[in-house]
RNA sequence: GGGCGCUUAGCUCAGUUGGAAGAGCGUCUGGUUUGCAACCAGAAGGCCGGGGGUUCAAAUCCCCCAGUGUCCA
């Protein structure tokens, strides 16, 4: 069965009739029965540039973007929706993706999949959301934005239980409602497209909203989940009905805005400041000036009307869509050169996608983001290399913190964001500087790279692009411009080149996209009841008695090699490994049989036991945990929660929890930072930290729903990662830290006793990683630094207070004396080469010299050099050493007579075989070495013989 | 999470098929010169990131580790 028709009575009520689009065969409703196709196709126009479809919007820019939300929030709340603020753009609350990509994606996974309830309902929000997938066409296509507001109105009806807020035909209704009496809109000009929807393994019927040819809503109605055995076939694959229904609305609020201005394109609508502000910066008006017959709108118009109707493929030639654009704009009589509309494109697409991008990045910073050189960092710094790039090519000499500054004032009014407006300030800064460094790197590069090539040379070789676009960050743009700036003034980019290295792009991201399943250690456990986890009643407690439910041999490679086996019991104090916490061990025993528990982990919902023995379903077990282990994990993870909050007091409210481990040895805190920490940084963490431990009591343990969790303490507590179920443990640090947790932790932070931070070490740009001891393996640690330094002292001799000081002055001995050998050494090399012995001969104006040295290669290249250096003294020198297996050198004086006459690598070739041994060089200077020093002394002959000696 | 690059003098970096560790800037000394990156001569300054391997021989080739950068998801 396909999706049925969408056939409502809002429709027909409103004189809509139902239609199949000529060009997409779409079925759509309209109120025009002329209208032959849906309005989102290649033939239909936008009809709202300078002829505005919404009307009473005066205003521009934030403004008209606060009225046109108001509208939109206040049309649904009167409508009985509950206004929800909007989630943070960075999506915390998500494991699978870094950013809010829409409306929708604040209540899934839970929402959605019916495990939570939904904040409201039915609900209204206007939520702030960030696309990275079209930043290319932002700024050129006139529409695209990275950064965005999805407004909506979301409903969870479970008709299962009788809960039905309302589905297709009130949705539908309260659209055309809003659409045609809030905001004016012409019913002709509003068609209605039936285009079912389906992704993430749910599906259901879909409508689009055009208006004016521009898509300004879609409203999806999720009611379909994946199901082989389903009867509703989408575009190949089957679903069934699901339990929740859900309505997935989605307005584009900017959309909204443009079709209200009718600006040429979006970004005057919304941006129109910044846009004046960056023309005037960078000159714009002394370019268009020059060809004052061109109007300038009209053109900026049809471009966006050209853009809208054509689909224009990513990695499209430049200059091939250029010469479209051209040719269509002379169709429709606006007569443009090339040269004129390349000059007043480029730098315009810039102009406008700076506000665009800057948007996106106070929104993501203002949220406490930190740029970096992976996950969401790397989006960030991407739109900041992005904007400092055009900047630059729009010759603007504004810095990017205070473009953000800017932005921040004209575009946000201000808004007070988690991040504060200096903080934004100080990153931005960093980030300049990183760029810049980049880009005098990428000079140097491009230069060393091509100082072997021909300055008329016009092409860069494809892989060199490659590889500065992938290693060293240059786009190839930017390789050519930066190339002709330092000599090779001929260097054009290859056409077809960028789209070349997106393919390749592609194509390594395809090959990557493998995942490895994991296997399960144990299963058939779907039968047993959960576990009740007694550690959650009471941390200290260390002996229970239990019962066996399930017990089976295991085997696995990344168990200890003792285990044999799984045990799941019915209760349990054995914490298992999770939230980067490790397990505890401990043992279980009945009356004859004593087991070692040597890991713990959860399954589902089940804590399974690996031991070194068996155990019989039934058994009635005693059960103990290591405590001192269990309290030291205990010492270290709570720590861990006290160091984190410490951190965001004194470094900023960007500090989040990128990761955490605690092992009974130390604890591993990694935090988001833009920066790397220094020694004093981390004396100040560390005595805040302490000062916790004795200031605070007691530590507040609370178990609350989702819904209640996400009110009350906001996304800040899932530090620890995106919690998996409905049910959240919030532990309370006072006012220092509060995060969902499910480890075990003290009820009183000064049973820790103290907390060290041994060091930092970065983990990646913008993540810094904090190594922690606290209780006794503080203690221990101090030990054992102790102990280093003591023994330091004692092969000094000194008293540790001494220790540094006396280092100091070994090292400097220690390299003046290194010096010193040297020195001697050299001498005695002089010493040895200057002499008359026996070992030197004269043959036709030739000194020959055949010697015995000590040393290695080394010590023996430096007697060869005094021997043969001094031009007016033509030597051959054959030197041998007994070291290793046996060396020889031969080498000739340069531009002499020695090196006419005789070849090093000939000699050395023909007496080397003596020590059993190989070697080369060159013709003037060869060197081998063998396995029989024995036969130095027959070298030595053969040499002589050779030279006739 | 995956790919790629880099690590050599205090700094910025060269170093070709494995065969004698280099340049520029800076520092020091002497000379010249009373000037805004001055000139001349000379000197000092190197575990070529760490560890293993191949080889007669490794800055160079291979493997592991660390640090750092970059692109993509």
């Amino acid at each position: 069965m396909a999706m049925a028709p969408i056939d409502l009575a809002v429709f027909h009520d409103n004189g809509y009739i139902r239609k199949q689009c000529r060009v997409t065969d779409l079925w759509f409703w309209t109120a025009d029965h002329a209208r032959e196709t849906c309005g989102d196709t290649s033939e239909d126009e936008y009809t709202f540039i300078g002829n505005p479809l919404i009307s009473g919007y005066d205003m521009r820019g934030k403004e008209l973007k606060d009225a046109m939300r108001e509208a939109f929030l206040g049309f649904f709340e009167a409508k009985e929706h509950t206004r929800i603020d909007p989630y943070p753009i960075l999506a915390r609350w998500r494991d699978d993706i870094h950013l809010t990509i829409a409306s929708i994606a604040d209540f899934q996974p839970h929402v959605t999949s019916g495990m939570v309830e939904p904040p409201a309902n039915p609900l209204t929000i206007s939520q702030p959301c960030i696309r990275l997938t079209d930043v290319d066409a932002v700024g050129r296509s006139g529409r695209h934005l990275t950064t965005f507001e999805m407004m909506a109105h979301h409903v969870f009806n479970r008709p299962d239980e009788g809960r039905m807020y309302y589905w297709m035909e009130e949705c539908v209704q309260y659209c055309h409602e809003m659409f045609t009496q809030t905001f004016g809109i012409d019913a002709n000009e509003i068609t209605y497209v039936e285009n079912p929807w389906c992704g993430g393994g749910n599906a259901g019927p879909a409508v689009e909203v055009i208006v004016g040819g521009l898509e300004l809503a879609t409203l999806v109605f999720m009611n379909l989940e994946e199901d082989e055995n389903g009867d509703v076939e989408i575009k190949g694959d089957k679903y069934s009905e699901m339990p929740l229904q859900i309505i997935d609305t989605g307005y584009g609020l900017e959309r909204f805005c443009w079709a209200a201005a009718g600006t040429p394109t979006i970004y005057e609508a919304i941006y129109p400041e910044t846009v004046a502000w960056l023309k005037e910066l960078a000159g714009f008006d002394g370019i268009t000036k020059q060809w004052p017959d061109l109007d300038l709108d009209k053109i900026l118009g049809e471009m966006s009307r050209l853009n809208g109707i054509m689909n224009i493929e990513a990695g499209v030639d430049g200059q091939q869509l250029r010469n479209i654009f051209i040719a269509k704009l002379s169709e429709r009589g606006i007569a443009i050169t090339s040269e004129q509309f390349t000059a007043i494109t480029d730098p315009l697409a810039r102009i406008y996608a700076i506000p665009d991008h800057l948007h996106a990045l106070c929104n993501m910073l203002g949220d406490g983001l930190v740029p970096s050189n992976a996950k969401a960092g790397y989006l960030a710094r991407m739109l900041a290399r992005r904007t400092l790039r055009m900047r630059d090519e729009l010759g603007i000499d504004v810095s990017l913190s205070d473009l953000a500054h800017h932005h921040i004032e004209v575009n946000l009014g201000g808004k007070i964001m988690k991040q504060t407006h200096d903080g934004i300030g100080t990153i931005l800064d960093l980030e300049e500087e990183k760029y810049a460094e980049m880009l005098r790197k990428g000079e140097q590069v491009i230069k060393t790279m091509l100082s072997e090539v021909d300055s008329n040379i016009s092409e860069m070789a494809d892989e060199l692009l490659f590889s500065l676009n992938d290693s060293h960050g240059i786009a190839p743009e930017m390789a050519i411009s930066l190339a002709q700036k330092s000599g090779w003034e001929a260097m054009t980019l290859r056409t077809g080149f960028t789209a070349e290295l997106a393919e390749r792009h592609a194509k390594m991201a395809k090959e990557a996209a493998k995942e490895v399943a994991k296997s399960t250690i144990v299963s058939d456990l779907d039968n047993l009841p959960a576990t009740n986890s007694l550690y959650y009643d009471d941390v200290y407690q260390s002996q229970f008695d239990a019962s066996v439910l399930h017990c089976t041999e295991v085997q696995s490679d990344d168990l200890p090699a003792e285990v044999t086996h799984g045990v799941v019991l019915d209760r349990t104090c054995f914490y298992p490994e999770g939230g980067g916490q490790e397990a505890d061990f401990g043992t279980l025993s009945t009356d004859s049989v004593h087991c070692r528990v040597l890991d713990t982990r959860k399954i589902g919902e089940h804590i399974v036991h690996f031991t070194d023995s068996a155990l019989s379903n039934g058994d009635v077990v005693r059960g103990s945990v290591d405590w001192n282990r269990r309290k030291q994990l205990m010492d270290h993870h709570t720590s861990v929660h006290i160091v984190g909050g410490a951190a965001r007091r004194i470094l900023g409210p960007h500090i989040y929890q990128a990761g955490a481990n605690k092992s009974e040895e130390s604890a591993r805190l990694d935090i988001t930072h833009y920066n790397r920490l220094s020694r004093q940084d981390l004396d100040e963490i560390e005595k805040m930290a302490n000062q916790v431990i004795v200031q605070v009591n007691k530590t507040e343990k609370t178990i609350l729903n989702r819904k209640d969790a996400d009110r009350k303490h906001g996304f800040d507590l899932y530090q620890g990662g995106a919690p998996k179920g409905d049910t959240i443990r919030v532990l309370r640090i006072s006012d220092h830290d509060i995060q969902a947790c499910g480890g075990t932790h003290h009820d009183e932070p000064g049973q820790i006793g103290s907390i060290r931070i041994v060091r930092s070490t970065a983990v990646q740009d913008g993540v810094e990683r904090l190594h922690i001891v606290a209780g006794q393996a503080a203690l221990d640690y101090a030990r054992e630094q102790d102990g280093l330094l003591r023994q330091t002292g004692e092969v000094f001799g000194v008293n540790i207070n001494d220790v540094p000081r006396t280092a100091e002055r070994f090292f400097t001995e220690w390299k003046d004396q290194r010096k010193r050998i040297e020195q001697l050494e050299a001498e005695i090399v002089r010493l040895r080469t200057s002499g008359g012995d026996d070992s030197s001969f004269t043959k036709d104006g030739v000194r020959i010299v055949i010697m015995e040295s000590d040393g290695g290669l080394k010590n023996m290249s430096k007697m060869l050099k005094e021997l043969t250096l001094d031009e007016t003294k033509p030597t051959l020198a054959i030197l041998g050493s007994r070291d290793g297996g046996g060396k020889l050198m031969v080498a000739t004086t340069e531009n002499s007579i020695a090196s006419e006459r005789y070849n090093s690598v000939e000699i050395l070739k023909s007496i080397i075989p003596h020590i059993s041994g190989g070697g080369g060089g060159r013709p003037t200077f060869a060197q081998g070495g063998g396995s029989n020093p024995e036969g130095l002394q027959d070298s030595f002959e053969a040499a002589k013989s050779l030279l006739e000696l």
